[in-house]
Order: C-alpha cells, then sequence, then structure tokens
DNA sequence: ATACGTGCAAAGTATTTGCAAACGG
DNA sequence: CCGTTTGCAAATACTTTGCACGTAT
C-alpha cells in the first residue's frame, strides 16, 4: 500500500507511450514519474502541486495533456469521486483494478476490490447485450472511525 | 419505463419541501413537476431546455439550487456518468434505485437493477466497516446494437 | 530540419453566489 | 410585513485551446 504503485507500471508506461510514437520531454517524464509513485487516484490540480513541490515545475495544461494521452492508451484510468473533480490513477497492464469507498465526513478514500462484485458486473453487462469496457463503483457512507 | 416516474414521488416531494418549511414558488413548483416526469437521470441544463420548451422557464440557477435543496432532502440522487457533467433523478422513497450502463459509441443510457448486485456492495461496506449512505455504479461499454 | 512537446495566457464549460426585486403566508 | 424564492449577472472552479518557442530525433 505505499509509495511503490506496483510492479513496472512506470517502465511499462514509457514503453508504451515510445510504441505510440511519443518523444521524451520534461513534462510528461515528470507526470509519468509521480504517477507511478501513486496507489490511489489523485486530481490533475494535485498532481500538479505535487511537482511543484518537488521543484518539478510543470505546467498545468501540460499535466492535463499527458493526463488526457495516457488515458488514450488507457495508462491511467480516470476516477470521478463526485464534486465535479476528475481523478487519474495509473491502469495496471493485466486488468487488474480496485474501486473506491469515500468517506462522507473526513474525505477518506480507501480502495478495494471484490471478486465477486466483478462478477455481479459482468453478469449484468452479459444480460444487456454490451461488451464490458470498464466500470466504475463509487461507494460513499461513513468509515468506522466516523462513525461515532 | 415511459413518461410517468413512478408513484407518488410527485407528491411525496412536495410533502418533505413542505415539512422542511419551504414556500412554494414557481421555480421550485417548475422543477419538481419536470423531474416527476422523468425515469431517468438528466442534466441541470437538459432540466433547464426542457422547461423552456414546455414555456416555463426557470433562471438556471434556480434550477441549480432547487436541485441541490432536493438532494439535500434526499428526494433526488446525483448520478455522475463522467464528462464532467453532474446529473440527478429521482430518489424514490423507499430506497430502490437503479444504476446505469452508457454506450460509448452512441452515448445511449440504460438503467438495471441487480439484486446480486446490491448484497455484493453490501458485503464490501460491512467488511470496511462502513455504513452505506449510497453508491453509484456505471459501466461503460458498447451496447448490443453498437458492437457491429 | 522538422515535427512534437511545453508553458503561458486566454477561452470554454459547469456550477455557485451576490443582490435587489417579486412573492407567499 | 417579513423572510423566502427568484432571476440576472458576476464570480468561481475545472479543463481545454491557441500560439510562440524549445527540444528530441
Amino acid at each position: 500500500m505505499a509509495a511503490v504503485g506496483q510492479t513496472g507500471w512506470e517502465e511499462h508506461a514509457r514503453e508504451e507511450l515510445r510504441r505510440a510514437g511519443a518523444r521524451t520531454g520534461g513534462a510528461r517524464d515528470a507526470v509519468v514519474a509521480y504517477l507511478a509513485a501513486q496507489d490511489c487516484c489523485l486530481s490533475a490540480q494535485e498532481l500538479f502541486d505535487g511537482l511543484r513541490t518537488e521543484n518539478r515545475t510543470v505546467g498545468i495544461a501540460s499535466v492535463y495533456r499527458v493526463l488526457e494521452q495516457l488515458a488514450e492508451l488507457r495508462l491511467v484510468r480516470r476516477v470521478d469521486l463526485g464534486h465535479g473533480v476528475t481523478r487519474f490513477e495509473p491502469a495496471h497492464p493485466g486488468g487488474e483494478h480496485h474501486h473506491h469507498l469515500v468517506c462522507g465526513s473526513c474525505g477518506k478514500v480507501e480502495t478495494f476490490d471484490d471478486p465477486g462484485l466483478e462478477r455481479a458486473l459482468g453478469r449484468v453487462a452479459g444480460s444487456y447485450g454490451y461488451a464490458l469496457d470498464d466500470h466504475d463503483v463509487v461507494l460513499h457512507g461513513a468509515c468506522s472511525d466516523c462513525r461515532v
């Protein structure tokens, strides 16, 4: 759960970018490196601030541009936890992914994954004839600390 | 599935508004009436346009204010299908609710509900010690018509 | 050399807020 | 009457775009 953000996402991402014909540039490098160190989603603004804290100043526009490009290559997933801010997280090659639990009191975000849930989703998609592409599940509630 | 948006939501909503001490005003009436006729989520802008089409012109600010108030009273649910636009739909008293399937090609939105899915969500929330409050599930994929 | 990448500032959306006038009880 | 509701316009928040310049290949 710590600063390491799973095996080789960074290398994988750089490889895919190369294959897509992208050049290496400072802003993209910085964004990819910063994302690689995350294990949960963050907003463009958070990424921007985080880079700035590390003295890697990158224009906010470039942050958005890089995120957009990564999303297109399916190297990041967009996550929407409400409140009108799009968040982004590294997408791992194998398709493993997690979902989010958001505490309405303290704002804490936790992640989970649950095979039973995935099966239920697959079943629903199938019964409606959908070829499932992606799915978002966000649970809102009060976490154990906030339940009084 | 047609224009009737389930039993008595409109009356229920008006009743709850009264209980909350709200007065009756043209804008709120219009928004409540319009929402009552929906069975799936719509954006504030769509609501605004829809009212305008019926010659019930209401300021966009009032639309947002009423939706905010209704959301606070849990008479509407906020639904986020991505693309940075919040959508709203009537929330039925019993707690019955549905989720959304969005086709990425044609943009069609369908609704579904699945007891197995709800069970899985409840189980997850429980195992993390969360008192579940609300949850959003959005499946993105290609609908049967768009799968070629 | 040439096309891609980047930063800045300006433009766009979606949503919220301040305020004075209209209105309900 | 008095406090709520409303519409307008201005403000805000997030995201995208235009453009001139830098840089990798």
